[in-house]
DNA sequence: AACTATTTATAAGA
DNA sequence: TTCTTATAAATAGTT
């Protein structure tokens, strides 16, 4: 989409990658919200920026108890409870 | 988008709201992976249907050992490890 | 399951 | 860096 055709590849210039970061991460958001709703679907989403920096959201009623954590044991991996 | 505009609201007919959530269950995996390649970041997805279907995708290397469960303590929770 | 008219997302540019 | 806009991509309704 845009003004030009991009290959699916890893942004190297990294201004352009953070850009593209956070205008792709807000547009994952919202097909997931769109998603839960237009569908009656339960959905999450979990994102960690190259940066370290945390992106989650879920579409369950109870976000006050609900919270993905980050385990680093080796690989990395992630627990949503 | 598509032919013509509609509310994010649920889709109450059946059919349609199975059809669309095929569609746009396969749009949101699509951009995860995109969002994943480009910025060179780690995202999970987790979708439960309203039939109960579970579709999840994460960006980690490790496939064979991650897998999503889902919890059914009161309120719906998952758990991914 | 395909198609396509349109809407939406977004790559570059300002 | 926030806003704009030309264009690519997603998708709602159709066949």
């Amino acid at each position: 989409m845009g003004r030009g055709k991009i290959e699916i590849k890893k942004i190297e210039n990294l201004n352009s990658r953070q850009v593209t970061f956070s205008k792709r991460r807000n547009g994952l958001l919202k097909k997931a919200k769109e998603l839960s709703i237009t569908c009656d679907a339960e959905v999450g989403v979990i994102i960690f920026s190259s940066t370290g920096k945390v992106y989650q959201w879920s579409s369950t009623s109870d976000h006050s108890t609900v919270k993905f954590r980050y385990l680093s044991n080796g690989n990395p991996t992630w627990q949503y409870n």
